[in-house]
DNA sequence: ATTGTAATCTTGACAGTGTCAAGATTTTAA
DNA sequence: TTAAAATCTTGACACTGTCAAGATTACAAT
């Protein structure tokens, strides 16, 4: 829905892309506001018309990663809408798949680089909804028998941080080679899964 | 063992030490190491005798955060010596304080503020060594019947990334608070490892 | 259509940053 | 005692985030 009105056109969105590109490209470390305006061929404090800070600008990417993440865990839902258990395994698998092909946002997503979320209601908002999704498949496993009946928010917490954990701990290289040679990540997130759904 | 000597005497802790209080005090977007330098009362480029550049002393500080969890566990292991099941919930409960206890610390040990860890010999050293600490508690709930044989390594990155990711997700205000009004985080970090272990 | 206002963008400036080069000081070892 | 090595300082540079002032453009009300 770009307005292709004004100056630029649509500067917004340009920075947007132009700061994921830096971070697939450069990394983390080299993400700058300068940088970014030069990228879309603008002069180095234009950005302030759209963001308010730097920060402004890493939640709007943050924002992004969770609406892609959010529509990947969205397809995955209704092409199993009929397996709560197939839908649950596909969503882990969805989230490693998301974090790997987009490590830097992944990492400025839950690294901290964003440092008070609560100020973007933006980002709370897809965040929280994603997390929703998992909620709601939890429930769809409960009402299937696959998962014990409980609070389904706590259930979700735990398995939900289970798969992050074991994910933000790889994209740190905190698991060992020898680990990963026995095993492959999506492998070790299925039988965490496994494991956590069968009583 | 500080070798008081040369000019200032302990140069290198006092930066770390500096280090440290900055990151609890005003957090990991105000770390510098001009501000460091300053906090130790030398001059600013002082530091660059000691550390390489800013990763290097980020690596420094990150690794003394591994130490200090490393021994907690290690506290923890040897006061639950014949129960392995105490050993694994009171570990994660150790983990759990730790973070919390020192979150810019825990924040820069687990999210890529470290860029090349690899480079860095002493961190990989103490994070290895801190997880197969896991490792062997795992091995000694194996024995003990607690935890299914099977492969030890990839089980405790399955439970170490468990209680990673919960604590990791609450410190980046990812977990609702509705959840939390229900469970403590301790709470849920223990109920996700009697899950995960009882078969 | 004109005009005033708001949105957008530029130029210029400032302080803070990481880091290098050159040199001064001090410790240590020969 | 002296040469070398370690440690620290001064000064500089490019790059960063951000502010202030002003220029340009779009748009809404008349």
């Amino acid at each position: 829905m770009k307005s292709k009105t004004y100056h630029h056109g649509d500067l917004k969105n340009a920075l947007i892309k132009a700061g994921v590109e830096i971070l697939a490209k450069e990394g983390i470390g080299k993400l700058s506001l300068r940088k970014v305006a030069l990228k879309a061929g603008v002069s180095h404090t234009a950005p302030y018309s759209h963001f308010s800070d730097k920060q402004s600008l890493i939640a709007a990417i943050s924002t992004e990663g969770f609406q892609k993440l959010s529509k990947s865990l969205d397809s995955v839902i209704k092409s199993h809408a009929d397996n709560p258990k197939k839908q649950l395994i596909e969503s882990a698998q969805a989230y490693v798949k998301f974090a790997f092909a987009n490590k830097d946002i992944f990492k400025i997503m839950f690294s901290s680089a964003l440092e008070k979320e609560k100020e973007y209601p933006a980002f709370v908002e897809v965040s929280q909804k994603t997390f929703h999704q998992v909620v709601e498949i939890v429930e769809a496993c409960q009402e299937a028998g696959i998962i014990k009946s409980g609070e389904a928010d706590v259930l979700a917490v735990i398995i939900w941080g289970q798969v992050h954990g074991i994910i933000a701990l790889a994209i740190e290289g905190q698991i060992s080679h020898t680990v990963l040679e026995k095993k492959s990540l999506a492998e070790i997130v299925t039988q965490a899964i496994e494991q956590a759904i069968k009583k």
